[in-house]
DNA sequence: TCCACTAACGCAAATTATTTGCTTTTATAC
DNA sequence: GTATAAAAGCAAATAATTTGCGTTAGTGGA
């Protein structure tokens, strides 16, 4: 009787679900955000209103679910330079694409539904990225933050000013990354 | 042909907004969230729905707009002893009101309308009652954080985690403040 | 004071979205 | 294979939204 987490894979409604996201990301990529409703979306997903409606209840909650499955992180951040060089790169593009048109609205879309699982569950991606660099720190001995300092002072600020702010520039960012590194490991 | 943002005191316009966001304010406290409808909630305000749908568009705009008018401060913020203690005791009593259930709703209202002026104004609002608590340390001679160190790393950090984590215990805020704080004008 | 003007409201019909009961399909386990 | 149950389809009923048009109530000028 009820919808699971995580259908199977290759089942029919693992299908449903990739269809209806797919879906979901085209209109919103070409499209106005305010024209996106529940029986188009099912239209051009080949599926019918009432299956979205049984499955995410309403488009709040979809919306927040393909943009929580499009914020989880796909692979490890890459691996350049110092643990610290890697850590900004990274924090810059995030920070880029989160200040885009559409980075904002998935932050929003994420943030409007009424269950809050799937804001947690991006605050929880951003822990996993941001410890992959804590470990490779920690790995070559190089003096690093702590993971809530690298949350508290650096994702933090950032996000607050994309949500309630104008959007952050990269000096700003790589000035939020200088200062939270220790013992003034700080370059540029 | 255009709806005034402020309507003229006293006027029926402003009447009908004092009776919508009243009607809005009473529904929010006593009744879930998914049953607000822009129908009921005219029916409570004696009003037309087509009048809150010209007026406001939906009900995300018309709710980001009572929660803005919430998060509005009323006035100045106490002040009892040292800029550092006022602030400490303003800032812990806003982290506990924030991340209320209420308060975590006004929060994501606000950030769900399409249009973000709502959530512009509240950040706005901060840095005003953030920069009453500067002017008083300057006034006093007091070493003070500015007001980017406190927005970035007191406020950001604090509504983060009511976003998109666990709600900050006073512990926790009161460690951010004692951190951002010049010269370890540390205490407790 | 009265009149003209217009922003904002009310009403009701038309449209569109949402809910729901029931049936059918399709993976999965036996 | 067959039984089972989750999930999809269909269609009728309900509820929300949009819109055209007439009315009301503040505003400003004679």
């Amino acid at each position: 009787m009820g919808y699971r987490e995580n259908p199977r894979p290759g089942g029919r409604s693992a299908r449903v679900q990739a269809a209806v996201h797919q879906s979901v990301r085209d209109m919103l990529a070409t499209m106005d955000r305010a024209d996106v409703t529940i029986p188009l979306i099912a239209q051009r997903a080949n599926v019918t209103p009432s299956t979205i409606y049984r499955r995410w209840g309403d488009l709040q909650a979809l919306l927040a679910d393909v943009a929580a499955s499009h914020l989880r992180p796909e692979g490890e951040p890459a691996s350049i330079g110092s643990a610290r060089e890697d850590l900004a790169a990274w924090v810059e593009q995030y920070a880029d694409e989160m200040a885009s048109g559409l980075g904002r609205q998935m932050l929003r879309d994420v943030l409007a539904a009424a269950d809050s699982a799937n804001a947690e569950k991006c605050g929880t991606y951003m822990r996993c990225q941001l410890s992959v660099f804590i470990a490779r720190a920690e790995a070559c001995g190089e003096p690093f933050p702590t993971l809530t300092e690298l949350m508290d002072h650096v994702i933090s600020p950032i996000i607050y000013r994309i949500l309630f702010d104008q959007a952050p520039d990269s000096d700003y960012v790589r000035g939020l990354v200088t200062k939270v590194m220790p013992e003034s490991t700080a370059r540029t």
